[in-house]
DNA sequence: AATCCTGTTTGTCCTAGACAAATAGCGCAA
DNA sequence: TTGCGCTATTTGTCTAGGACAAACAGGATT
């Protein structure tokens, strides 16, 4: 039973879009309380919180939303290609997971990174074992904490990487690269990841952590000198507002600075003065077509 | 020139509340754009962010919304001691942020941790860097993204050291230590101090990362036989909402299990059942005391 | 098959009123 | 003086329904 503000939190739906769907299509119902504020039943939420992740997906409110909570399941795991034909590495990381084991959670994660690189690592298995984590959360066969202990994880062994990395001297040319993201998007994981593929490719990258207001982005953007300003989007952000967000960057940046976004936000669309990386392994050759065509001397050149 | 859903995202201050504010005290007076909606002009944006953090201190709606830009940042000042008798390493520390140079920013840090060793970077140099650029900021000589940056910086070093001595075998024995903040927590730089005090005196850490929900945390603790939850509260999380949090988390969490809270946060008091640390260096002792008090075999003991 | 046009859908904004929880201020007792 | 209990005020968040622009779907036309 969650009140108006909590379920706005938990499924990141706003409050006004609650209220008028509420109006317009009959659902959500929620009972009121003594005071005569909405209370959500827990079946109510968790077919709002389906609801947020399909309309994302591209379903149009007017058709699923009052739809029964059983069809919503059934179209869910139809996004996912419900076929989880799932990586043996995944599998095994499940297992972990589910067992609460730190220490062994620590050896796997390490061990693939030692195995396979830090590209192959980053750009093959990471996204797979993002995914899995991602859809076996959503169909409730992992905790809450079992989902933050694998992104711990996974941020310290990643961390780790990048600053053996550049300890080892990578990472030193242009492009300069600035990575954060739009204040909606307090998700660090992508930005890491693309960190790490963007030192692989030999470039200098600083990073500002998460939720940066935009026009704080424009800021730092001048006072870097950045060639590249890389933004990363979740598969839980709204795709209107990252397009938003983009747009209103666009117009506060200097236009030698390039926007790069990328991230398994589904709907992010190329726009005028925006590029669109939507793969890992896209970054090394966007990079390579970046210092064919940039002018030499200008912009990071101390 | 901002929407009230980007004043929302940059100050923190809710919809709702901006046109309370409006409607009872005349500020903010926002422009209206050409469809009548609100237009807030840039430096209303800016008192309303010290009007955040004003009140986040203390202060009183009623006494200081609509008081003049000029007056607002003079207590934001007055807030954090306005003699600020920095030490010399915070001095530099602020030169080389405010120069925009991650690279020199990274080997200052990176040299005051080889040169301190890391029980002293952290609980000795670490807090006074960290409440320098807070007060510098706050006092407006920041930019937001040089906070970042720091922030960022910090927490990749910290995290770089933690790593290497997790490598170096330390951190094996009980008790075991679960790390987090409360969901109105997003800060994790405490955290990361906090887990490599607890490596230093030999615990194995367990770091569940930010905001986790109540009742998953007292969920985490059970899967993972914890003795011991650390909880990190920053200086700009409200107190009473941490001890309400506290007070919760402790009725959901088996009573073998220890809670200690830390941090920033003024305000913060001993409570039943919850540990008081009050500062990084009071964690090794407690370590030690809880050693010697603790039976042996139980818990965390696989 | 691509492009334009039109009607519908949809999210977010608006106003203004209400009320509970938090806080301040006061009076009184130890 | 300090501590405690009471009342008045302050303050955030909820409520309602109305409005409108941007996004979208679907048919008609090139």
């Amino acid at each position: 039973m969650l009140s108006i503000t909590a379920v706005e939190r938990d499924c990141g739906l706003p409050k006004d879009t609650l209220r008028v769907w509420e109006r317009r299509y009959g659902f959500p119902n929620p009972d009121r309380d003594a005071n005569g504020e909405r209370v959500y039943p827990d079946d109510q939420v968790r077919a709002l919180r389906l609801l947020r992740r399909l309309i994302d997906a591209g379903h149009r409110p007017g058709k699923i939303v009052g739809q029964p909570l059983e069809a919503l399941a059934r179209m869910a795991s139809d996004l996912h290609g419900d076929a989880p034909n799932l990586a043996p590495e995944a599998e095994i990381l499940l297992s972990v997971l589910r067992s609460d084991d730190a220490e062994r959670l620590r050896e796997l994660l390490s061990g693939m990174l030692l195995r396979l690189g830090l590209r192959a690592f980053t750009a093959e298995i990471a996204p797979v074992l993002n995914q899995a984590v991602g859809a076996s959360w959503s169909r409730g066969e992992l905790e809450i904490h079992q989902e933050h202990l694998f992104t711990e994880q996974f941020k310290a062994v990643l961390r780790g990487a990048i600053n053996t990395a550049r300890g080892a001297g990578v990472g030193q040319e242009r492009p300069l690269v600035l990575l954060t993201t739009l204040p909606q998007e307090p998700h660090g994981l992508g930005l890491l990841m693309a960190e790490a593929m963007f030192i692989l490719a030999g470039c200098r990258c600083v990073s500002l952590g998460v939720q940066m207001p935009v026009g704080s982005i424009a800021a730092a953007a001048r006072a870097h000198h950045a060639d590249i300003l890389a933004l990363s989007f979740s598969s839980l952000m709204n795709a209107a507002q990252a397009q938003a967000g983009l747009a209103e960057l666009r117009t506060l940046t200097p236009a030698a600075v390039e926007i790069w976004a990328g991230g398994a936000c589904a709907g992010l669309r190329e726009r005028e003065g925006v590029r669109l990386i939507r793969a890992l392994d896209a970054i090394a050759p966007a990079v390579e077509s970046w210092r064919e065509g940039a002018p030499e001397g200008s912009g990071a050149a101390a």
